[in-house]
DNA sequence: AAGAAGATCTCCGAATACAA
DNA sequence: TTGTATTCGGAGATCTTCTT
């Protein structure tokens, strides 16, 4: 019997990212022991698309690839997007994180493209964040500039909110002085005064930065994420902004020109 | 004369420094 | 710890100058 040469492939399955090779001479081969192999559970038909753009594979076309080519097996029907395989796979951060660094940086080099640099140097110095650092001596750098009784990150964060208060309900009284009507003057004097005593009860808000405080006292994650909440009329931020000033220097003064309200 | 480019002014929020 | 004054930098508005 002649044998003609078998076709040799790679594949994986859509949900895992294994691959493996197979040697085999017809596209129903190749369904048939891969299905067996990858999906075991599968028990409905299976199709084969190519990894690198979703293109289904048939029979007649499957001859003509070349050899080693990435294939992808999954239930008829479904589509491949190996553009979302690749976000996933890069957002895997605690996985690859290393890698990913020392490629950006590599990428970097020799990239001369601003909007591709500004890509890469944003992923590179995300990368880079130590937000899981609190204490001073664990990440000297985040605390440059902040005097040395502030021992934890979270500390000095807290009393930044408290500053920041103060400073708004300073601005709230200043105003006072611009009002020509007295009893509007006497009237706005009041409400600030009780917006004063209510800010001090309530120790200046300084919870909403405090990462250590309970989810219903912070504005950010336990983590330290903070997330735009969108204009003042709207509920949400349709740019999804979000930062982290726990996450290194620069994310600390940038995060002091945050309004939290898109401005 | 019109539009582009540059310079200047003003306002604001936050940092900083200092006082109480 | 809290309050206040000063400084700094960014951003927008406005005015001025330059170019065609």
């Amino acid at each position: 019997m002649l044998t003609t040469k078998p076709k040799l492939v790679k594949i994986r399955s859509a949900n895992r990212p294994q691959t493996y090779g197979f040697a085999v001479h017809s596209l129903k081969e190749l369904v048939e022991i891969a299905s067996r192999k990858l999906e075991p559970q599968e028990s409905g038909n299976m199709q084969v698309c190519l990894y690198e753009d979703g293109t289904v594979v048939t029979e007649e076309y499957f001859h003509s690839l070349p050899d080693n080519t990435k294939l992808v097996l999954l239930p008829d029907g479904q589509s491949w997007n190996a553009f979302a395989e690749d976000i996933k796979r890069v957002l895997e951060l605690d996985r690859n994180a290393e890698l990913l660094i020392k490629t950006a940086q590599d990428l970097l080099m020799d990239e001369r493209s601003p909007r591709a640099r500004r890509i890469l140097g944003d992923m590179q110095s995300t990368l880079n964040e130590t937000p899981e650092l609190e204490l001073r001596e664990d990440d000297q750098e985040w605390f440059e500039g902040i005097p040395v009784r502030f021992k934890t990150k979270s500390a000095y964060m807290k009393h930044n909110c408290e500053t920041r208060i103060r400073g708004y309900l300073r601005e709230v009284g200043d105003y006072t002085q611009t009002l020509e009507n007295t009893r509007t003057k006497t009237e706005y004097k009041k409400v600030v005064e009780s917006l004063r005593e209510k800010l001090k009860a309530a120790r200046y808000n300084g919870s909403y930065f405090d990462r250590r405080e309970k989810d219903v006292n912070r504005l950010c994650t336990e983590r330290g994420w903070f997330f735009c909440q969108g204009a003042y009329d709207e509920n949400n931020c349709s740019f999804f902004h979000s930062i982290n000033p726990y996450g290194s220097r620069e994310s600390r003064i940038l995060f002091s020109t945050w309004n939290l309200d898109h401005l």
